[in-house]
DNA sequence: GTGCAATTGCACAACAGTGTGCAATGTACG
DNA sequence: CGTACATTGCACACTGTTGTGCAATTGCAC
């Protein structure tokens, strides 16, 4: 009577999962990954794939919502009551830097042809938040920069996958990049570096 | 006497760097572009590109070849006899920003995988330089930044193009674009923002 | 063990793109 | 005009990928 869901459909959605995670990392390494070698990525024929997604595209757009979901989550948890722009930023790059490698993937396909219809719509509620973040932040003097917020909000974004790709290459640790990037990010929004570094120190 | 090609190639070179620079638009618009796109593009049949290049990687190292070239050029001619590690990347930055549209390409193909082999190495030498300049600019304290000086680099690559993808959305002005781009930079090293603007106002 | 659903292994058609061959056509230049 | 070359318009073979169909097989649950 428990909702236990018939047959051994478990293992058909742990293969679902194992499947979309492999697709995610595989799309990762090449936007144009085959169907074929996601299925073997994920240890299983191409015919099985197909049996949890109808076509390719369904299979990225599922994709793309988990992400887009897992990236709002991290951003409106982090900055939950915090009215400083300068720690609401800090707190928001902190915390969305654990998804900046899913995050990747969506950049990189979003950069592409639009593989699927909209990604940068179903993204633009969460860039928005970051736009009114940083234009307040200007407003009040808490940033200072030429550009105006929506491309400063570029800004901030391309930076986060530089020093992602930084870490991927070996030029920074791990376990330091997340409060690395936080610093460069506040930097550039024009916080000067002293003040960026002890937020950074208090808030992580 | 005159170097002059025999029989009418002048209109075969014509064609061949139309289709190069096609080709360039085209590859950017659409990493994907098939051979037919760009012939298509460039006012000409498909058969007519493969006159000119043996194949689709032979256009495509070419296209690099040029672009690697001219931003060596603008960065290399704008940074000549320039001690002051500041005003050499703001400079530097200045220079490369006409390029910066062109430098994408290289950038989406980069990204992808290895379209052609040794993408990346190419523009080593480009990267190195700035590497260095970096370095030097973080020894004398000019610049201030928790980031080692080669992911930094890695982060003044990506705010180039941040900027340009903001310029091509319509959020910032094309003309004050490169201004503004080098302002950002600057600060993201670390720069005082006052000091940063002043550099900017005074160079360019 | 029986049954049910997922998975597998093949086969297939359809499509898009690449690179090549060749004859016909166009075009500048002397 | 005639030569030389670039361009065109097919045609072709080849490859890789997608999505589907169907029978056989596996594995879990009861």
């Amino acid at each position: 009577m428990t909702a236990m869901t018939t047959g051994n459909s478990s293992r058909a959605d742990a293969n679902r999962r194992r499947i979309l995670d492999v697709a995610l990392a595989e799309l990762l390494r090449d936007p144009d990954a085959s169907m074929d070698q996601i299925a073997r990525a994920a240890g299983v024929v191409r015919r099985t794939v197909y049996g949890h997604f109808p076509s390719r595209e369904a299979l990225i757009s599922t994709l793309v919502d988990g992400a887009v979901e897992a990236l709002a989550d991290a951003d409106a948890r982090a900055r939950a009551g915090v009215t400083d722009p300068a720690e609401a930023l800090a707190r928001s790059v902190l915390a969305l830097w654990p998804v900046a490698d899913r995050y990747r993937l969506l950049i990189a396909l979003a950069q592409r042809t639009v593989t699927v219809q909209g990604i940068r719509d179903r993204l633009a509620p969460v860039r928005d938040d970051k736009v009114r973040l940083l234009q307040r932040g200007l407003d009040e003097g808490a940033f200072v920069s030429p550009l105006p917020a929506p491309a400063l909000a570029y800004v901030v974004e391309q930076m986060l996958f530089a020093v992602t790709e930084a870490v991927n290459d070996g030029l920074l640790a791990a376990e330091e990049a997340g409060r690395s990037a936080t610093v460069v990010v506040l930097t550039a929004a024009g916080v000067p570096a002293s003040r960026a570094t002890a937020l950074v120190a208090e808030v992580s």
